[in-house]
DNA sequence: CGCGCGCCTTGATCCGGGTCAAAAGGCTAG
DNA sequence: CTAGCCTTTTGACCCGGATCAAGGCGCGCG
């Protein structure tokens, strides 16, 4: 498995930010302040890349962090035998960079035209060192990147295609909503290949299952890249229960 | 999602000691040194748990972290509907205990009956902000966390299950070797039904490509918790390429 | 010593997703 | 407007893993 030395990283472990109880109560913790992203600003540079550009690529020595202002970016993993696998994607606000021994761990590469605030490394390392709240911050995110990917495996290990689907379809929602707000309207820029890549299925299944909750009036799909929650119940279960009462394959009017 | 406020945690990100280059040349960088846990043995305690026994609860509010002397555990995590995903296992020196605002993010459960060292987190907060180094070595550990969830997500990505289970087997095999060697036997404490739920495969299909692999002259199985790896370059073919040239279902010799 | 309970293995069947293939829609450039 | 390419959709078929079920082994306990 690249770029792994020796038999190294099982464990869970709790680092200082973990330790400490609900810290700054109620605000989103991961997210940097507008106030911190002042403090960023100095050693900030804006860049602009194209869709389908790569920012970094996996093993590449690690030069900046980015902060993204817009757009969509995807973190992807080249497997031995060339396959591809997405581990994540990127919004507005978040952080990309991550790196492990001065070299990015995934390639990054923009799913639409992006906007990204620069952040050297050793600028970037002077400043925490002096400001151990934002450095705080940086950890925080860790944290979060971590509890993603094992959430990410829980849908995985799942084997039904709808609920994958489903659970990705919530962390799209949960991602644009605002504060935990249920928005009924989900916005999609990458394609069904990128979603297919992230879940471990084939865009033709991707594709299959996105026209069988349409039938099954649990979304709706006015173009491929914006979906909508019309039964937020049913939905519900798939995403979240595992139910049995599963979308059937063909059959056109649940029953009630 | 479980534990899971709002919309977060999507970023890659690097904290202060993911920016650094390669850090003390050589040594394993995510274990802790002897001189390290001699510091924190005056704040450790030693506590033995029985096969099976639970350690501690996800959700449950977090009092200590533990490091692992002896003995084999799991880090288990229950879904919506009941059926459950296993993040990861735990081997002596492992670390265990990761907390998000002040809850454990998973249930660690004991394979093996196991004898571990309990450090209170008031008493471990306290020295590791006297402790800069040691405060480090934690923080590598919650990096390096996060790549072996990463790797996880990259096998579930695939669907073959002979590829997911010599992935698995290389993963063990790789955490029983001293510094990296290519060890023959791997041992397996953990029932087919963990390796499973660790892979996203039912106990029946662990065993059925068990078998497979054994008529194939690929491995040898003395008794279930016993690996023995005979062809070195066909197991290696399986784990790493991903190769078409795979096991045939029921054949027994395989063609040269 | 023998019974019972897990764990593991093996078998038979079914079904969902992969694969191969083709056609339709959309966007851009000419 | 049209040609060409890329993405998406849909279809047909096949295969591998889930499921249901039964049988074997090992170990602890009565």
């Amino acid at each position: 498995m690249p770029g792994h030395r020796g038999a190294s990283p099982r464990l869970a472990i709790a680092a200082r930010p973990f330790l400490s109880g609900p810290a700054t109560d109620g605000a989103r913790r991961d997210l940097l302040t507008a106030q911190e992203r002042e403090r960023l600003a100095p050693i900030a540079s804006l860049v602009r890349i194209e869709r389908g550009a790569i920012l970094f690529r996996q093993g590449a020595e690690a030069t900046a962090i980015y902060d993204i202002a817009g757009g969509v970016l995807k973190s992807v993993t080249l497997r031995p035998d060339g396959t591809r696998a997405i581990l994540g994607f990127f919004f507005p606000q978040d952080i990309v960079g991550l790196a492990e021994d001065g070299r990015y761990v995934s390639t990054v590469q923009a799913v639409s035209s992006a906007v990204l605030y620069r952040m050297p490394l050793p600028a970037l390392e002077r400043l925490l060192r002096r400001d151990s709240e934002l450095d705080h911050q940086f950890l925080m995110k860790a944290c979060h990147e971590l509890r993603a990917a094992q959430l990410h495996v829980l849908t995985l290990g799942i084997a039904r295609a709808d609920i994958r689907l489903a659970r990705f379809l919530d962390l799209m929602r949960q991602i644009q909503a605002p504060e935990g707000a249920r928005l009924a309207f989900i916005d999609l820029p990458m394609s069904r290949a990128d979603i297919g890549e992230y879940l471990g299925l084939t865009p033709e299944t991707v594709s299959r299952v996105f026209a069988r909750l349409q039938r099954a009036q649990i979304i709706a799909c006015p173009d491929p890249h914006h979906v909508r929650i019309v039964d937020e119940a049913r939905f519900h279960a798939i995403a979240q229960e595992e139910a049995r009462p599963r979308v059937p394959p063909s059959r056109l009017s649940a029953a009630g």
